[in-house]
DNA sequence: TTTTTAATTGTTAGCGCTATCATCTGTTAG
DNA sequence: CTAACAGATGATAGCGCTAACAATTAAAAA
């Protein structure tokens, strides 16, 4: 430890490693960054003076001069939901596997709040965005667009992705699970989740309107709900839709919390699901498989959408990768006993 | 845009801004971390140059400068599960509000890969870390403590903290669960959780042998599971149990994701809850009391939990706080239908 | 042997900021 | 009228690393 520049205390510098190894502190960075090149006497000499020393490499310094801070920055929704969890998990795992370190940062749904949290970690000089969601401000897109910084955005769809997509169609799931219910019989078919939120919310509620539509079953029933993200709104919801004459036979939900705190608030109130009405989630959470009944869901690939994701994102950081790459992210309709479908039977779509 | 040092493009510097403006680069500084030591037209004048330009602030830069990263690290075993997204809610608002980036990274409960992540981390010069957990291996600990930076562990309990700590007892918690069973005239009562993983774990593992010893009811009986965190995994704990001869009267979940798992598992198989066997988990989980029966379980202030940690760690770091803060947090048990209790009801403890 | 080439290592000059001190203005007090 | 001082701005010298190039040595080719 030195003092410098007016006392305050530092911290072992690459300098004092190749001081003690004898070497310069361009051979340590090698060694660090690009062992290859360094023979291997003086390798064992270096590492064994970062070592003596407790040296512990400065990224921040790194960072600077090589204009690559390693960091790759994940924004989504929101970070206390487990909507979202087993994406960040995936981009997590691979940003690990290439010593990539994830920083994460959460819009609370908001495409303002998306601009101010993207600013801030712009400051950070992020190797790379992924982004969950395709809507955003246009101060947002011209600012990432301006950056140059590679961005992969998920978990929705648009033919003019800002520079990559790993994509998912919200419309085209939400349409399928309706036909499906359709098929199973179910006529009076209503939705909760609201159209005015988020992008991805609306299309699955278009696809939903436009199933309706092409089933001919009359108009849509939309239900909206103060917050999405938790079981408690799906009970409320549920009081609601208990109460509506007539009432409907099915109730398909904008994701699985919302829709399992439906389904045990049917059973609270003495509603058989699915004999008096069935239930329909939308994300295949875990929990889904294990309620009884079982919830019928559109299972979609959220651990790979954020392997996926990263790997794109890592292949357009390393150059390997084009800009306006676009991988498409199929989904898969779970009929389940909440909508009368056997537990085991599983069907397959897209 | 400069081309420099061999072609490498830069963005716009603060050098550029300060030019734009017709002032020096440390005013424009000035004006962005200590505005009100500049002259207001000054200001205004390096505002609009800001805006002009484009500019967006280098915090990669700063750091290195400033000796200060406005960063803190969260370590916890997982990100991928429920147990802990409040938590990273808490710490990441807090952090928020003192203009601070959170980063995070897992240990998958692993104190050799938890070394390793904090190695990692410590490369990004984070102003301070909030650790999940007070066991560590020693050189974690060594390294800790000779980097100098502040710590603040939570979630368990000791009486020698790295540093900090934001205490919860796992052990006074689940002991007084399982008191609460045995008042509830519970006998024959079964524990989920192995003893060999974490020493949260181990803690409430222990909490509960403590329990049954003091009621005088025989010996305890302790089920293991592979995986700790899924309720796939307290479905199959479950199956066990249901065999067991004479089958305990209450089954204790090490947390709520098993309990919910096991829960559902004996509905399914046909026992009743509570009426063939109670079931309990811990964590509060918001899931928890939405199940039919409804699930008693401990509470524990999880999202306070992080936020005081946050607000602890920052304390530190700004030096308004002293080391070997200790701030201990209490529990709730909260007796549901799901071990007999009523549903408004809920007991007070701690 | 001399030249060419490849493999290692070192030197230099920043990366874009900020701490520190110096300078310069305009006040206020003596 | 000068000294003393506070307030605002600027100049300088790093922070700890790495890109780019230079220098050195050893091996291969001529």
């Amino acid at each position: 430890m030195r003092q410098k520049r007016g006392g305050r205390a530092a911290g072992v510098t690459m300098e004092d490693v190749a001081r003690v190894a004898g070497v310069s502190a361009m051979t340590v960075s090698r060694v660090l960054r690009q062992p290859t090149l360094v023979n291997a006497d003086l390798k064992a000499k270096v590492e064994a003076a970062i070592r003596e020393t407790g040296y512990i490499y400065n990224l921040v310094a790194s960072s600077l001069a090589s204009q690559r801070s390693g960091i790759i920055a994940l924004i989504l929704p929101t970070v206390a939901s487990s909507i979202f969890t087993d994406s960040v998990k995936g981009v997590s795992d691979v940003a690990r596997t290439h010593a990539v370190q994830m920083i994460m940062a959460e819009t609370n749904y908001s495409p303002a709040e998306e601009e101010k949290v993207i600013e801030a970690l712009l400051r950070r000089r992020p190797d790379g965005f992924v982004i969950v969601g395709v809507s955003h401000t246009r101060a947002t897109r011209a600012l990432l667009e301006k950056s140059g910084v590679p961005v992969v955005e998920t978990w929705d769809s648009t033919p003019t992705p800002i520079d990559s997509l790993v994509g998912l169609s919200n419309f085209d799931a939400m349409k399928a699970m309706t036909e499906a219910l359709v098929a199973q019989g179910f006529r009076r078919i209503a939705f909760v989740g609201t159209a005015t939120r988020d992008r991805r919310a609306q299309m699955r509620a278009k696809g939903y309107e436009a199933g309706i539509a092409e089933a001919g079953l009359g108009a849509p029933l939309i239900l909206n709900a103060d917050d999405l993200t938790s079981m408690e709104s799906g009970r409320i919801v549920a009081e609601r839709v208990a109460a509506l004459h007539p009432r409907p036979d099915a109730l398909l939900c904008l994701n699985d919390v919302l829709a399992a705190g439906a389904l045990l608030a049917f059973q609270r109130m003495g509603l058989a699901v699915p004999g008096d009405i069935a239930v329909a989630g939308f994300g295949g959470l875990d929990f889904s498989s294990h309620l009884n009944p079982s919830l019928s869901t559109v299972d979609i690939p959220r651990y790979e959408m954020g392997q996926r994701a990263a790997e794109m994102l890592i292949g357009r950081i390393a150059g390997t990768a084009a800009q306006g790459g676009t991988c498409e992210m199929g989904y898969r309709i779970v009929l389940r006993e909440s909508t009368g479908g056997s537990r085991p039977a599983e069907a397959q779509a897209s």
